[in-house]
DNA sequence: ACGCTATTTCGATAAACCTAGAATTAGGTC
DNA sequence: GACCTAATTCTAGGTTTATCGAAATAGCGT
């Protein structure tokens, strides 16, 4: 069992590169089907195998998801992954909540029919 | 002229570790003034030298500023940052929006009632 | 100046990361 | 099966990060 600190660690690393942050703008502008992997690589112009380690890292973090579609693998955000991880980072730095308690009171969850 | 992207992701990548954002946790959770080093690190129970290092990470990351008082510094969290670090990966992942245009209010989300 | 405390900087080592060409796997088509 | 495309995995390099004891710095009190 991995703590919540550790989780969201991993994840703000995952989104601590230049390259895997665009990355993720890049499939968050994308279809909701998924973006395919050559598409993202033709818009940033990294080479394949580069692209490819950033891509597992972002989908090991768990804040995108691949799927296969033919010889193709389309990748999409994971938005309930990005949502909580965002919220858990404003909570921990405004409102100083524990990792027990969550003291907040309109969360920004609701809304944004979203997954 | 640092992109808005290279700057978020420095960041991002700053609060990408266990340590710092138990660091900042408890920096948030502290007085209004600052806690001192000496505080973190008896709370966090780690190695003086290596608490630094990370503190340094996190001041050059702009997340945190530091101030003197006595022999003691006191490190306190810079809430406009991190509010508009947040903002941005939120925006960066719920509306996709581009660098150039950023049609935000003042919440990290347009719905949700929050501030 | 001396001692004391708080914190940083130095130095060294091990581990992890970033990059990218080459080789390989996966899937589709003929 | 042969072939082509898409994407990953292999391999290897150079670079950065993480850790922490030891030494150095900063400020205060005497």
């Amino acid at each position: 069992m991995i703590r919540r600190v550790e989780q969201a660690a991993e994840q703000l690393k995952a989104l601590g590169h230049p390259v895997r942050l665009s990355i993720l703008r890049s499939v968050v502008q994308g279809p909701e089907a998924g973006t395919p992997a050559g598409e993202i690589q033709t818009r940033l112009d990294i080479p394949a195998s580069t692209l490819s380690h950033h891509l597992a890292s972002l989908s090991e973090a768990g804040l995108v998801v691949v799927a296969r579609e033919g010889t193709t693998l389309r990748y999409r955000a994971d938005f309930g992954v990005l949502h909580a991880l965002t919220e858990y980072l404003w909570q921990d730095c405004c409102s100083g909540g524990s990792e027990s308690k969550s003291s907040l009171k309109s969360e920004p969850s609701p809304c944004c029919g979203r997954d």
